[in-house]
DNA sequence: CCGCCAAAGCTACGTTCATTAGCTTTAAAG
DNA sequence: CTTTAAAGCTAATGAACGTAGCTTTGGCGG
């Protein structure tokens, strides 16, 4: 298919990603690329446009990974649980790649149809798992909202080492589940009138 | 006190947090500060370790005010009251600075004694805003947990266009703190037993 | 009023990166 | 076996950080 086939796009984000997980974006250049990749740094131009589009695909990656994580979560599971098990999928995901809190929260730029189609896609899930809940449209946006906020501000301030002891941080967090599920039973009672 | 007095540390860090302001955290440079100080670059180094400590300087600023902020918005109030116009306070410094979500993600770094006094004070006043709650010391740190994710979870998605369009955002925060005074108030009551 | 001197600033330089331009190699297709 | 386009390379430019060492200047003691 290509001469020297031994690099494609996928296997450079690969590449990117290691060095994000393991020193953080900010230790992401492309010369350490080229270098994992045993390449010199101008031959990544054939790969990827330029940095900043290196750092697209990176963000493009997590959001889908992401999303494809909470679908698994909520899979089988309704109502509360699903919201508990949706929560603890996304600060899981968080712990195991902490240095990869940047990249969720991207501002999804009109243009790029594929990384809001992402977005969109983790967007849904919570909607579904708020169906049983009976919200009206305008109702669900405000709880996505408020749960998504919610789960990423911890997972986000636990990533960025923002607790200082991690002593009982899962305590806290069941702490923030039981207030996000209680709260979203209220919100949806209090709506019927 | 000094030659060609022009420059000194604090004014540095004030240019340098235009620059974030207007153009994000990536987009400062010493050499962008160097040009709105009318002084060559190298010079800046004698008010200024390196970009790091720069970096840093600016983040304790940050923080600084933040704690200041919600001092003076928790002052005068009590219980829910207090919490949703912490809540407020801390949500209208991201909107109004939005560039500045990433300096109040920050990981304290225990040698940093500066910063961590600033950062603890921050939480000093969300903790004495829950006093009334009448939390033991366990609770309110799971508690304070709770409350500075979701709300930093929700201004610093709002900083970063994180919500598709803008509609209703305000509504969208008028149901997080309500579910937020909500969950205190039943998480203090269960407590009791 | 004069000269000292430390702080503040400067120029020159070395290094790391990103990025562009243009050449060379190689493997796949015919 | 030849063609050819993709993949890779070397060379070069320019931005930026940071260091070394020189120069200026303004406050202070005499």
């Amino acid at each position: 298919m290509s001469p020297r086939a031994g690099l494609t796009t996928g296997a450079v984000v690969d590449l990117a990603l290691k060095i994000v997980d393991q020193a953080g974006p900010d230790a992401l250049t492309l010369a350490k690329v080229a270098e994992r990749a045993k390449v010199a740094a101008p031959s990544l131009y054939k790969h990827v446009k330029n940095l900043a589009d290196l750092r697209r695909l990176i963000d493009l990656r997590v959001v889908q990974e992401m999303a494809e994580t909470l679908t698994q979560a909520a899979t089988g599971r309704e109502g509360a649980d699903a919201v508990r098990a949706v929560a603890d999928a996304y600060r899981d995901y968080l712990r195991r790649h902490p240095h990869r809190t940047g990249a969720l929260t991207t501002a999804p730029d009109e243009s790029d149809t594929e990384l809001s189609k992402a977005t969109h896609a983790v967007a849904e899930v919570v909607f579904a798992v708020l169906r049983p809940y009976g919200f009206d449209h305008a109702q669900a946006v405000h709880a996505t909202r408020c749960l998504r906020a919610a789960v990423h501000g911890f997972a986000g301030l636990e990533a960025s080492g923002g607790f200082g002891r991690p002593e009982d941080v899962d305590q806290s967090f069941e702490v923030l589940k039981t207030m996000l599920v209680q709260g979203l039973t209220t919100y949806s009672e209090q709506e019927k009138k």
